[in-house]
DNA sequence: CGGAATGTTGATTATATTCAACTGTTGTGG
DNA sequence: CCACAACAGTTGAATATAATCAACATTCCG
């Protein structure tokens, strides 16, 4: 079905060159911010990079990962899959972000999928000198430990909309978290980071109610839709059926 | 209705002898687990602890936590009020566990409530001697980010049983956790730790639904309800109820 | 004892899923 | 360039799951 092409040995690419690339890559994220250059080299020159395309797996669920993954461009989601096609997808990962921190750390099998949704460049920085670097660099550890505490106030927040608010609140609220940088409250048009599908398995609803709950929020006249470009016609009311009740 | 009694500047012990116990509490943390006893009385020291009545709210959500909660013994609720009664309660923190890590150690808002359901020995662990210690001392360091990466670890875990499981599952499931201290898939009886009210809050699930799923799973003969004993007769049946679909 | 909290039960209802059919879109190889 | 397959999205009808409302029973404590 999927061309599940799983991360392999074959392929890394490690010239001087790509270091170099790694190492910017690396600088961009929250968790080497103001770390030393020179520690940063050293994680760089242990790490792979690997172009990989929509659709190939990175990681299956209960095994081990190979290392931190980042996402230097493209976008993954991580998610769980249940013995049918349907999936829950608990987040995307974009550029510059990381996934995997968790798992690799307490050297625990990753509890979920990882799978490619758009061509990516994806660098895998093993545990060993991440440990090495959380032991000699302070700053890295305050990092660390900021990631993951970042990670778990981000969950408790994901964790109260799932269980506390009804699914067209959910859209509406991730309606505005897309329009909040484009400007706050007011008219304008966002496009959807992936597929309704997708994210509809991010929101915890099926593609079905997805679909119907935007033709409701359309014919509210609060947005809309035009294949994957959704006009924000009220984006008040919008914050109103996301923070209220879904009257 | 509840007699909300916040956590007060008064009625702290801080005496020779308490700062005795508090040490001994918090040596018993796996946060301070292998952390130099002398590190420990210094925290100790600037720590506070205070007896806490069932229905004391510790914190409230939005507002800043004093410091990490510690609970020496007792029981509380971590979890969230929807206006009307409702909640859900995401964890429950007991003997020698503690809360907020994260939000601490960011500085920011307490994104849970925080209401003691037992009566309880708390101890305050306040910020400043906790980032002192993070930062001198890097077996503490690293004790912190295994507290932390099991949070989220932890949380995945809970994410994927809340949003892919029905009612019956997660209760069947968690029966199964309850009674794996005592023997595995093997005959007995186990104690719920709360009321059945809590115990439905903390499934995602009403008390009414609780009350029918509890009678489901006796009536297939899995399990004997006797007030909070519950008999496990079969906990190979509830395994396969909680692993599989509900059928 | 009395009153509050806790738990049970039935009837009704809301929410979203499932199933099924159908349409539109995209990319690929002949 | 078209045909075709694979994927993405829409729509309606039937259904499942658990919430809600309301009434009642039980247990726990002071």
């Amino acid at each position: 079905m999927h061309q599940a092409t799983l991360l392999s040995r074959t392929n890394w690419n490690s010239g001087d060159r790509d270091a170099r690339l790694v190492e910017g890559a690396l600088a961009r994220l929250d968790l080497f911010r103001e770390v030393e250059p020179h520690n940063i080299t050293e994680v760089a020159l242990q790490s792979r990079t690997q172009q990989a395309r929509r659709g190939t797996v990175v990681c299956n669920r209960g095994h081990r990962l190979p290392g931190v993954i980042v996402m230097a461009y493209g976008m993954a989601k991580a998610g769980l899959r249940r013995g049918d096609g349907e999936e829950k997808v608990l987040r995307f990962i974009g550029a510059n972000e990381t996934f995997g921190v968790a798992s690799v750390l307490l050297d625990r099998p990753c509890p979920l999928d990882l799978v490619v949704v758009a061509d990516s460049l994806i660098t895998v920085l093993p545990a060993r000198p991440l440990r090495r670097l959380l032991e000699s660099d302070s700053r890295f550890a305050r990092n660390v430990t900021a990631n993951l505490a970042g990670s778990v106030l981000g969950m408790v927040t994901e964790f109260q909309a799932n269980a506390q608010c009804s699914a067209i609140q959910r859209l509406a609220s991730y309606l505005g978290t897309l329009a909040r940088p484009v400007a706050a409250a007011q008219a304008g048009t966002v496009r959807l980071p992936a597929s309704k599908t997708l994210i509809a398995a991010r929101l915890g609803v099926t593609k079905e109610t997805m679909s119907r709950l935007l033709r409701d929020l359309a014919g509210r006249g609060l947005i809309s839709v035009a294949g994957r470009e959704i006009g924000i016609l009220d984006g008040a009311g919008l914050a109103l059926i996301a923070g209220y009740a879904g009257d």
